[in-house]
DNA sequence: CTCCTAACGGGACCCGAGTCCCGTTAGGCG
DNA sequence: CGCCTAACGGGACTCGGGTCCCGTTAGGAG
């Protein structure tokens, strides 16, 4: 793929191995990026994952369809840098003093995210890119690695205060709130409402409260 | 598409409109639909389902790639048919008497399907079809909708021995176990444990008992 | 057993996603 | 404020997934 270090050219690309836009991230390159992760947000709200046509998402950003090829290489790869972009402006948790609440507050955070005509199809895209990606798979395993780790702590306070066994697993408590939401996401055509939020929220409490999540077994 | 009933041909194909093999379902025609069924299950678990070929699998099954084209269309349908084919072969609900027993079996034997070859694969490729296509996530609606009505009764049976509250709804709880299950293998990279199960059957448990899942609200 | 035709099979063909080549633009260091 | 070259842009080309055409095989009614 990369040509030896000691092959001349004369005055165009030296072909460095490197991926474009690792090497003069300002300027152009960032503007670029941006228009094109936009342009594929829209194409993929609008038509959805199958339908995602890389050379559709160049001519809406305005942008070579080599361009896009050259940096991202694929459908799978643009939507993990799509997702990495998503997950810088996430917003943070919100202390209340209550694990219920926390919870609560965490399930509609989700449930927003899901419902949104641009995030929503953005994740199902991604989940269904990472079943059979390895690239969109890590990129889907670190984003809710870090959407964990922002809400674990609201568990820990909450085995402090006495409200759930000191020993509970804070991680899977939080994922014990997201996970009825995506499973019927995807396994019912039922829409996500708020009381499917509420009842998500209510169960990993209850669960949580009663042991469940215990680490020590 | 089709062409009108007044068309007049020789002695080929009046093209009636109907599905292939659906006419003449016998002999022949099923041999063909088992063996792409079983060609299609085996590409899918050895090459994943980005690289699922229907040329391929139309070889595999030592059929042609035109008569896969003409009874399944795409990928999408042939994975519905699939599932289709899968759901009639799952096996029962076994009666234990114990409410939590039953969870926990019910969780070890979904456990068992996401962790085998060839399901799993099938189950995360359907996933996948299902976020951008219509008829695979009626297909899988239908599957889950099933496989959930067959688990119901144990939680009917609790409530009537008075194990969790009486107003509680048992597709909820059911689904409850299902839930963290597809998330742990759709959102982490960590493999599914027996441990996983037993947490997610406990988890839905508890949950029920404290009335989470109660309809009354 | 015979006939009608549903369903299959082979192979030519088509089309568009992805690649390649090479000229042009602009980031950023000296 | 130039120079070097990273990064972009256009357009020709490839190649394989999906379609079409038409001849062949075999289900099943009578």
């Amino acid at each position: 793929m990369r040509s030896g270090p000691g092959s001349r050219r004369k005055t165009t690309a030296p072909d460095t191995g490197a991926v474009p836009g690792t090497v003069r991230p300002g300027g152009r390159t960032a503007r670029v990026r941006e228009a094109v992760l936009h342009a594929a947000g829209d194409a993929l709200a609008e038509r959805g994952f199958a339908h995602l046509d890389l050379a559709e998402v160049a001519r809406r950003a305005g942008v070579g369809k080599t361009t896009v090829y050259r940096r991202w290489g694929s459908v799978t790869g643009l939507l993990a840098d799509l997702l990495e972009d998503m997950a810088e402006q996430s917003e943070p948790r919100i202390e209340v003093g209550s694990l219920l609440r926390e919870l609560e507050a965490n399930a509609t955070l989700v449930r927003r995210t899901l419902t949104d005509p641009r995030q929503g199809a953005l994740f199902k895209a991604v989940i269904a890119a990472a079943t059979c990606d390895a690239l969109a798979a890590e990129a889907l395993h670190q984003f809710y690695a870090a959407r964990v780790a922002e809400w674990a702590p609201c568990v820990v306070q909450a085995a402090e205060r006495g409200e759930v066994p000191a020993d509970t697993d804070p991680e899977q408590v939080v994922r014990a709130v997201s996970a009825p939401l995506y499973y019927q996401l995807l396994t019912t055509g039922t829409p996500l409402d708020q009381a499917a939020a509420e009842r998500a929220a209510r169960a990993a409490y209850d669960a949580a409260r009663a042991g469940a999540f215990r680490t020590g077994r």
